[in-house]
DNA sequence: CTCACTACTTAGGAGATGCGCG
DNA sequence: CGCGCATCTCCTAAGTAGTGAG
């Protein structure tokens, strides 16, 4: 193995650049804010204090809230800084193996063996996900057997020599069992499980961060295991190794309670270094990279971080006109560079594209961003569907999900496309000159702070913005106006291509809708021969009674179509959000104060948007934002 | 420029929990 | 008052983007 590197030298970050006008404009915020009618804000957070002028006792929540950090009403480190005071308990490690019972057995070509401990904790990773897909995979199952028989006694690699003789079931049903069993448990048993689960988030879930205690964000090392890449890759199957306290270093302030590493065991290192946030890291060994230990995302560091981000994006709205501006006249630049960098641009703002790192090959899943699309991934159709220049993307993006497009596009766009396309083969780069360095250097060049993902924060809020002042009807009642909040929220995930995976109860609630459809068509047809009939007897009769009857089946007939539109309707939705994912732009692209400020305008409550954890992820978004905030 | 390394955000799936309904 | 589905929470993989050495 190579992944082990100990008593590397570290390096100190140095400081970041200025962004001296960023705090001007917080302070303006700051004081526009406090003008606002309403409740009277404290300058200073307090801490512990039992001041009650709270007189109007609302909910508990907001109880809580006055207990809670205002960071957002105090000044701001100096730059490069994170903080002053860092405290906390370290790592809560994953427990240590239990071996399995005598009863459960192992079997390699029909006959019980008993496995070493290591070599059974392997096999147990590799027998519990027996009925999941991965395993089928080939990939799969020999870069687990590969690592599986790395870890074997010389006895075993002797025996083991063939995972298809392999029989994982016993053990497999042992897990089942134990997992069917804990679902079980009488009330009082699963408490008890609960409480001492509260007890470790109590104790390894919370740290001192200047003077506040704030949560954190996943305070357990990651347990071993086999890895699960997503899509194709190379990598899947292989073992995890369990993290020991030698392979973690513990970040803190140096005159902190440094914390204990478990009992005969010590730190990899103990370091000082306040230019981070981190509390603690290891690095693991499927790709070599680091992992950390960090703070919710309700903490002042995850949230000043994240504000800054949505300010950084509305910097681009007052100057996003003049960079279209420029990358159109660079689609005719004499450089073949610019010319690239001006079409992946207007691919990554029109389509809000990735910017598409490169990626070291056969390291990961072949996925690929804007920048680093391949000719095979795109197709030029003159005219499709009544259409010019259309263009058909279609390529894995990240976490390999399908990114399927066909899109209309500027005459110059398209032919710069056929001209970057020329005597390539399908696996060459489209953007060959480009890589997303020199784009970033040319858009910190043009905005100070502007990267490729600001476009997709930009457009994200812009989207949501627009969309609910198109949808957004006052009249409705709430049911109705969440329902506009939602189509404006699902325009913003259509954009950045936000998927899962079909539910697995969607086509069965798929099914009970069609046949509610389909009963109600069978009524139309009814009401439609009906109707007829009424009109022949009309036409027979003329009388007044015949007439006042086609009236009133013209009326049934009306109203069942009308009932069928509302279910196909229903049906579209459904369908439509189907592979939809909301929570992704709600929780990272979409400026917070956008929402609140449409709660206050049209009386939604917040928390009909956003729920528990969400709202203390934005609470400096809903301490700040009034029904007048404009993205 | 490339490469290695670091630090951070963004992402979907699995499993846990909660809630409305009969 | 349990059951089945929806929502929430947790987990950790997979991105973006910066720095600095050579």
């Amino acid at each position: 193995g190579k992944g082990d590197g100990p008593g590397k030298e570290k390096k100190r970050k140095s400081k970041k650049k200025k962004l001296e006008g960023e705090e001007q404009e917080k302070e303006e915020k700051k004081r526009e804010e406090e003008e606002t009618p309403g409740k009277s804000r404290k300058r200073k957070s307090k801490e512990g204090g039992g001041e009650k002028d709270n007189k109007k006792a609302r909910k508990e929540e907001e109880k809580e809230a006055e207990n809670k950090w205002k960071w957002w009403e105090e000044e701001k480190k100096e730059d490069g800084v994170k903080w002053t005071q860092l405290e906390h308990r370290g790592p809560y490690f994953a427990p240590l193996y239990e071996p399995l019972p005598e009863d459960v057995r192992f079997y390699y070509a029909g006959k019980p063996l008993k496995l070493s401990l290591t070599t059974e904790e392997i096999a147990t990773f590799y027998a519990k996900m027996l009925d999941h897909e991965y395993t089928t995979k080939e990939i799969f199952q020999n870069n687990f057997f590969h690592d599986w028989r790395k870890e074997m006694t010389s006895e075993e690699q002797e025996i083991i020599q063939e995972l298809a003789k392999c029989d994982f079931s016993e053990i497999h049903k042992y897990f089942v069992d134990k997992s069917e069993a804990r679902k079980a448990l009488p009330k009082e048993e699963k408490q008890k499980l609960k409480e001492e689960a509260d007890k470790i988030q109590e104790e390894y879930g919370y740290c001192i961060l200047d003077g506040h205690r704030e949560k954190i964000g996943n305070f357990k090392t990651e347990p071993p295991g086999l890895f699960r890449g997503r899509g194709d890759h190379p990598k899947m199957g292989m073992l995890k190794k369990r993290i020991m306290p030698e392979d973690v270093i513990i970040n803190c302030s140096r005159d902190s309670k440094i914390p204990e590493p478990p009992e005969g065991h010590k730190w990899k290192e103990v370091r000082f270094d306040n230019t981070v946030t981190w509390l603690a890291s290891w690095t693991e060994n499927i790709q070599n990279t680091l992992k950390y230990i960090m703070l919710n995302p309700s903490s002042k560091l995850k949230g000043e971080k994240d504000w800054q981000k949505y300010e950084v994006a509305r910097r681009l709205k007052d100057v996003v006109h003049e960079i279209r501006a420029r990358y159109r006249a660079d689609w005719k630049s004499k450089e073949m560079k610019n010319r690239q960098r001006a079409v992946a641009l207007y691919f990554i703002d029109k389509l809000a594209l990735r910017a598409g790192n490169e990626k070291e090959e056969g390291e990961t899943a072949d996925t690929v961003g804007c920048c680093s699309l391949r000719v095979e991934h795109i197709r030029l159709h003159p005219r499709l569907d009544g259409q010019e220049h259309v263009v058909e993307l279609d390529f894995l993006g990240k976490d390999s999900i399908r990114y399927y497009n066909k899109v209309a596009v500027e005459k110059q766009v398209f032919k710069n496309l056929q001209l970057f396309m020329k005597n390539k083969d399908p696996s060459d780069d489209l953007f060959d000159r480009l890589t997303t360095t020199f784009l970033n250097k040319h858009l910190q060049h043009l905005m100070d702070g502007l990267t490729a993902k600001v476009f997709r924060t930009y457009n994200a809020s812009i989207t949501l913005q627009e969309q609910l002042k198109a949808l957004t009807n006052s009249e409705d009642n709430v049911a109705g106006k969440l329902l506009s909040y939602n189509r404006a929220n699902r325009a913003v995930a259509v954009l950045c291509n936000h998927q899962r995976s079909v539910p697995k109860t969607f086509a069965k609630s798929m099914e009970i809708l069609q046949t509610k459809i389909d009963a109600k068509k069978k009524q139309v047809e009814e009401a439609q021969q009906e109707l007829k009939k009424a009109e022949d007897e009309l036409e027979d009769s003329k009388d007044a009674k015949a007439e006042a009857n086609v009236k009133k089946k013209k009326k049934l007939l009306k109203r069942l179509e009308e009932q069928l539109a509302r279910l196909n309707v229903q049906a579209t939705d459904k369908e439509e959000n189907k592979q939809i994912a909301l929570g992704t732009s709600k929780l990272n692209y979409l400026d917070p104060r956008i929402s609140i400020a449409w709660c206050k305008k049209f009386g939604v409550p917040i928390e009909k948007i956003y729920n528990k954890t969400q709202r203390e992820k934005f609470a400096w978004a809903i301490a700040m934002a009034n029904e007048d905030f404009e993205f």
